[in-house]
DNA sequence: CACTTGACCTGTCCGC
DNA sequence: TGCGGACAGGTCAAGT
């Protein structure tokens, strides 16, 4: 499911809820999602939550619990088995947990975080955390800069792109040893607002549209964060609430509406076996 | 070696 | 109403 923005999202909710809480108690109904012994982190209390490309990072002083939504997976906070905030949406209105819950995350203040998944691709694991802020190693190693952090400049994109030279701009932008936390929404839009057409080699690009497309990626990113993420069919935050940026998208999800900038139709092709929605008028 | 397809899972939607 | 197939926010592995 999520991308950059959808983690981010959660990220600060989690931040605004269980941070300094004890994690009391952990239920496990999907073996597969919990990775590691739930023993060395009960008694444990969050002393951060952080957010590394599209994974996330409860710390526990001595560990870690990273996450991974992958396409499905929400976090949802419960306190005293009403929704902290927001509105729950239908199918979880009473039950919790929901046919989808893989782990319970239950808190000193008996408040809970459930991990819920349809289609069990996403995973929680315990990690040392000193090697999880080694980010030369392990499963942190191989990402691409954080997108908002000044490292990440045009020249950067550039580099990082042309080890992909063959491959179609919006199959290469997705890779996340080239910039971390762009998926399939955000690539359609960040080469929308660069006006790159999608099926572009990475080689055949200009100074100029690597500049473009740099813009174009921290824009799209900064406006899903700021419309709460975006929601097709799954994501919520963590008080149970959809995003909104989906009606916001230029191009996403917009197959045969008219482009927001010229005459053209948005049109939908497979590229890198995903859909890819783009203006093949004014995107070049 | 570069690129594509399949696998991992479950659910929904669409056409027949 | 039922059934088959395509498709869905991500990432690996295997195959060509």
């Amino acid at each position: 499911m999520p991308e950059l923005p959808e983690v981010e999202v959660i990220r600060r909710g989690l931040e605004k809820y269980i941070l300094g809480k004890t994690i009391q108690k952990i239920e496990i109904l999907g073996s597969k999602t919990f990775q590691g012994d739930p023993k060395n982190v009960e008694g444990e209390s969050v002393v951060a939550v952080w957010r590394r490309a599209k994974m996330l990072g409860l710390e526990l002083g001595e560990i870690t619990l990273l996450f991974h939504l992958k396409m499905t997976g929400q976090l949802v906070y419960i306190s005293d088995k009403r929704f902290v905030g927001g509105h729950p949406t239908e199918d979880m209105k009473g039950k919790m947990p929901s046919n989808s819950t893989r782990v319970i995350f239950t808190f000193g203040d008996n408040s809970k975080l459930y991990f819920n998944d349809q289609r069990r691709f996403g995973w929680v694991r315990v990690v040392k955390s000193a090697k999880c802020k080694v980010q030369n190693e392990g499963i942190l190693g191989r990402l691409g800069p954080e997108p908002f952090d000044k490292n990440f400049t045009w020249q950067i994109l550039k580099s990082n792109l042309l080890n992909h030279k063959s491959q179609p701009i919006k199959v290469a932008i997705m890779d996340q040893s080239v910039v971390s936390g762009v998926g399939n929404i955000y690539s359609s839009e960040s080469l929308f607002l660069a006006k790159i057409d999608p099926r572009r080699k990475v080689s055949e690009l200009s100074d100029q549209e690597f500049k473009s497309l740099h813009r174009g990626v921290i824009k799209s990113l900064r406006d899903g964060i700021k419309h709460g993420g975006s929601t097709r069919a799954h994501f919520v935050n963590v008080e149970g609430e959809r995003g909104y940026f989906l009606d916001y998208a230029n191009v996403y999800g917009k197959e045969g509406y008219k482009c927001n900038n010229c005459p053209g139709k948005v049109q939908k092709i497979q590229l890198g076996g995903r859909g890819t929605y783009f203006c093949s008028s004014c995107q070049k």
